[in-house]
DNA sequence: ATTATCGAATTCTAATTAGAACAATTATTT
DNA sequence: AAATAATTGTTCTAATTAGAATTCGATAAT
């Protein structure tokens, strides 16, 4: 191991950052009544005329499970819509309503200058490079991940 | 806003790779038949003799109300034991029992090993420095807050 | 001293979460 | 074509999560 004992406090550092923008992003959209899974499911689909619960899950960081719950969640609100997919017999296809739509236009622009505030004192070239050492972390992650399914697991 | 429209992207890496590594450490976890906050709360006390369950909830970042199950818990499986404080009335001393500090004391290097592996190809400096670029976005989202607090809400 | 305010921890609720098991459908193999 | 395998989405469970309300003890103000 080439790293010494300071990893601890980056991964914590990690972890603080997450969840200090979590509450931050989360506390102005509880305003319309939606909690964050659900609004991001909201704007996602708000860029294209519908997709599968599949890929909705791959975009929004939501897994399966999860996604059934709160799709069903946004339809009893009358935000979502769901249609059976006419080439595949398993697949669904996962729509904004009307009213779906209108919250969606009405309220977007505000969530992304209220995000964007954050970021208010970087330079363009630091908000890349954030995004290229988070990258190379989660690169990181998945690697080490990878070798470790095929071990045999005898750690601990 | 001096930024462009890369902010999104950046946030959605901080999901992403937050996301990675608490799947890579809960999955090295759950081999003890705990969960991540469990375990979290067993390596914090395992450096103390024991605090008041509002440090740990600062230590872990769990907030109180879901520290308290977690706790309980514990005590459940017999690795962690409340006792009340004779300063003040209202607080608890959250201790590890004998067996928890045998599961801390027997299972923490691995798993720092374990963790320590991400970061095999970094340099020490390299992890100081992402912990410093967290921190400033850290830093603007509790800024970004505080200015929001007292806001009117007339945002949306 | 009494009241009022503050602080610590628990309890409660609705929602999310991961993971496993499952049913239904499609794709692949033989 | 028939059997097998892989994929899609739902359902189920235990745990976590944030946030609000509550209880009880401590502190401050009058």
């Amino acid at each position: 191991m080439s790293s010494d004992s300071t990893f601890p406090t980056v991964l914590r550092q990690l972890l603080r950052t997450h969840q200090a923008f979590l509450s931050y992003a989360a506390r102005h959209v509880h305003r319309l009544e939606l909690t964050l899974p659900q609004y991001d499911v909201i704007i996602t689909l708000g860029k294209t005329a519908g997709m599968q619960p599949k890929k909705l899950g791959e975009e929004t960081l939501i897994t399966k499970g999860t996604l059934t719950g709160v799709v069903s969640r946004l339809e009893d609100k009358g935000l979502v819509e769901r249609s059976a997919s006419k080439k595949d017999g398993r697949s669904q296809i996962i729509r904004l309503t009307e009213a779906g739509r209108a919250v969606y236009e009405q309220t977007f622009p505000e969530h992304l200058a209220h995000i964007g505030r954050l970021f208010d004192d970087y330079a363009p070239e630091e908000i890349s490079k954030l995004e290229a050492d988070l990258q190379r972390l989660h690169q990181a992650v998945i690697t080490a991940r990878g070798d470790h399914i095929e071990q045999v697991d005898d750690e601990f």
